[in-house]
DNA sequence: AATGAATGAGGATTCATTCAT
DNA sequence: GATGAATGAATCCTCATTCAT
């Protein structure tokens, strides 16, 4: 392995030490420090491939848009789209006790950088999130849902929404109750009906 | 007015300010210099009050709590539990702009209490999340529906993710959609039916 | 009571209470709160009685003198100087455990009084230790000893090293140990003799 | 010089600099600002290397017991253990002058740090004494002298007693007095006798 | 590229002392 | 005289960021 490759790892175990690091403890609890020691890179090291914290946490909020990345991809391979819908509701139960740890890394991130008067960060976790309410309405939408951005919405809200209360709950079953229900009402749904 | 009311008003303010304060900036941003110079009260007298700023936390989720308890109280005086629910979401509806800005005062803050190690105020945060789960319940089960604290928990989880998502995407409109689709989510429900 | 005497009994109350307490904290690590808890007197009252801390460090000072005056006042009844200086030393055996805990009152607070920049204080401890040291020259004196200020040092130097080794090293135990060799001691001197 | 030896340098002269201020001041008198200024070293950069207050206390009786050792074994070097007791006493005598400004260092450190809740320090400078102690103990068993432990504590108390009225009076001249008698307290012991 | 060390701007907290009634 | 409340200076500690090698 060369400098180039030795040097791209790196920065790569940073991106996944930021990510695992931030959405466990939060922005503001986070030090570069303790990013460094996850990713086993010497302190004053970091700032060769991130300038700021910022940056670290910008590199955090992509590594998570491709996980959700990889996710969508997978599901794109089923045929039915309402299967694919089913598919990110049980993947996302299967993370309840991440979730009722931790929350919604996207989510959690998201709301503390609400908190920020510099709204750039900011924007990068909408831009995260808006990818999931697209994914999802096109799912819909090719399932001849009317309204389909509506039924987006409603999905990804009750994500965020349980995800939240599982957390502040500390109660992983919640999101076992809220996905049960979701799947039926997926279920329900005939396509392109009212 | 004497010392002693003034000094249980100036109390008063601290809270206020630290309610207010704490749900624009978020906890860690937030400095007790802020919230002293919100309420208008000298640093130093801020401790004469309370004891560490995780006293103020506390005082700003009590002051949080109270507000929900106003607000089911004057709910409670509505005849039909279904009437109460929507009041419910009117009142959160109303609350869009606000949310657009800075999300759910309870849900934002047990979100970032959750990345503390000490888990003693993260507790507080979900007793208010608990206490609207609660009261929800008791009217779904007053309406005669089955589970209950099921439809209760669709409820709250919905409002918890829209209010993220709408802070997330600076679009308050999005409660407006949510909101109207839960009001018609209520009257669909028939008494006692499945 | 009439005012009078209730204000000076408040006034003897805290001078306990610091004694206490200053022998058991410390000076620093003593606050008035601390003092004033201890002596049932809110906090803003003490400024009545001592204007300044340092005004309750001097009447402990003189507190413990005063226990000092006493104890030599009692001994001072015994005919034989031998046995006055004996009793004495029973008496500080007698205070073994508390000396563990927290060293000789008088030695402890002149060490940390020493540490000042302002020495006014500083020579008030002394003036306590000196008193003793008086008092024991007197006895050898009596006893028809030569240099009985020498013996005096080497007596006192003798109590305040067992205090402090005691107390570093929380055993009671060395001040039965020292003490029955400085009573064998004072039993091996003859009147008079060299 | 490197990074790494100008580093360490450093780091003892922080070390030095904690060990005499804190003599000269007490602990709880003296600032991180003081320590950092005599090292000549920022403020911020002493956590590089002490995270705490206590930890540069913990150096500074290391540094204390480094001294010790260091009389000790010089003294070591003496074939009559008569000789090396004496030669401890000329140590003692020969430092009056700081002896009367600040008393003994470990001996004020064990007194302040006593009055502490938190007891972990306390112990650190019980076990200097103790190795003075045993170290003493040591020399009269090789005397052949019987209880030597209780002979060792006979002059170390006398050390400590003598330091601090030597300080508390502000009289160098006692240790000379006290001195000079611990020497002849010496030369009268008979090798074995009792 | 790599890295240990350096820097300094905050931020929470404490507490002696003063003040207003 | 009595008292709760007010004040602000001081202190420890943290950490993002920069620097020198």
């Amino acid at each position: 392995m060369d400098r180039r490759a030795r040097a791209s790892q790196k920065r790569q175990r940073l991106t996944a030490a930021a990510a695992r690091v931030l959405h466990e403890q939060g922005i503001e609890r986070t030090t570069l420090a303790d990013i460094a020691r996850e990713a086993d890179v010497p302190v004053g090291n970091v700032y060769y491939y991130f300038k700021t914290k910022d940056e670290l946490v910008q590199a955090a909020l992509a590594e998570h848009r491709a996980h959700l990345d990889e996710l969508t991809r997978a599901l794109d391979r089923l045929p039915d789209p309402r299967d694919r819908l089913k598919g990110l509701i049980e993947a996302w139960v299967a993370q309840r006790e991440t979730a009722a740890r931790h929350g919604c890394p996207t989510g959690t991130l998201a709301v503390e950088l609400d908190k920020r008067a510099d709204g750039t960060l900011d924007a990068e976790a909408g831009a995260v999130i808006r990818r999931l309410l697209d994914w999802t309405a096109a799912q819909f939408r090719e399932l001849g849902r009317p309204a389909p951005e509506d039924l987006a919405l409603t999905l990804v809200s009750a994500y965020q929404g349980m995800s939240l209360l599982t957390n502040a709950l500390r109660d992983p079953d919640i999101m076992n109750r809220e996905g049960t229900r979701l799947l039926r009402w997926l279920d329900s749904l005939e396509p392109g009906g009212g």
